[in-house]
DNA sequence: CGAATATGGTTCGTGCCACGTAGTACTGTC
DNA sequence: GACAGTACTACGTGGCACGAACCATATTCG
């Protein structure tokens, strides 16, 4: 079934999905690779991101990430264990509270953010300049349009 | 930074690396939509998938998955618990085990795989087919290239 | 003001995922 | 027939995510 790579016939609908689902073990396997030696989750990494430019209380947190509040509170407890984030007490509201990044876990953000720019952009190693620009475009298209609606018709 | 989602201008290094890895967790997402009502994690969903043609021991179930033989263990018994899948002696190896798919299995495998190329395949709404045909080659170009060699050379 | 309610977080218990380290049962080899 | 290797299982660890129950505080409203 899937046979020619390269050939510009038979795109069949089964090979959009294929493709894409391909893909995306590729780009998640690219993403845990950059955590090598940090023995860190996809989950880990991504809070990681999200507290670079934010201090946000845990449930906005949660928000950003699409976790419940609980899940959170467990992501926090095993991220501060290890020096990563810090909770803060918030001064205007006493249940709160603001999570931000350590210096060391700062430093771990950034390094794990610049391999995963590296091991995700090596990915496209294949395509020349042209290519990637139309691919980007692609993907933008496709991206403007999920979330939206529902897709099951 | 990540403006003009249609502009054919201004794609930066970062811009591939951000569709892509922004793709990959939606792909994930419509996958895992897929498996709504069944209550399967992904990696269930893909030893069924290896399950559909072959029947296979343990150990070789094991390394399609990218997994340990322990950690297969526990899949199995989870999904044999579930009447996914059989577990049946080997007849040449008393030792070893032959999986397969239970009857429910194979439907619910069938079924999840359906709504898999559809939820996925549903990504791709907005792209037309020369477009998508495009993104396929693309795609199939990229992941031609994955896999063989070093990557942060 | 004070009671009712809503919100931010945590705790606890559940279940899954993946691993490593034994162990058991068998296979193949010498 | 001993011995190494193989197939699988058992057990314990730790992480991830959830829901329900639960404080403590905020907010709303009578």
């Amino acid at each position: 079934m899937a046979s020619d790579p390269g050939s510009a016939e038979g795109v069949a609908d089964g090979d959009v999905v294929d493709a894409l689902v391909q893909l995306s073990f590729e780009v998640q396997a690219a993403l845990t690779r950059a955590t090598d030696g940090h023995d860190l989750s996809l989950t880990q990494v991504r809070m990681l991101g999200v507290l670079r430019d934010r201090t946000p209380g845990a449930r906005e947190l949660a928000d950003h990430l699409g976790l419940t509040a609980s899940s959170t509170t467990g992501l926090l407890d095993r991220a501060e264990r290890r020096g990563l984030v810090a909770r803060a007490p918030d001064l205007r509201d006493k249940r709160a509270v603001t999570v931000s990044l350590t210096t060391g876990g700062r430093e771990v953000a950034l390094d794990v953010e610049e391999r995963m720019a590296r091991e995700v952009g090596g990915l496209t190693a294949e395509l020349d300049e042209s290519q990637r620009r139309q691919l980007v475009q692609l993907l933008r298209k496709l991206l403007s349009g999920v979330g939206a609606s529902g897709s099951t018709g």
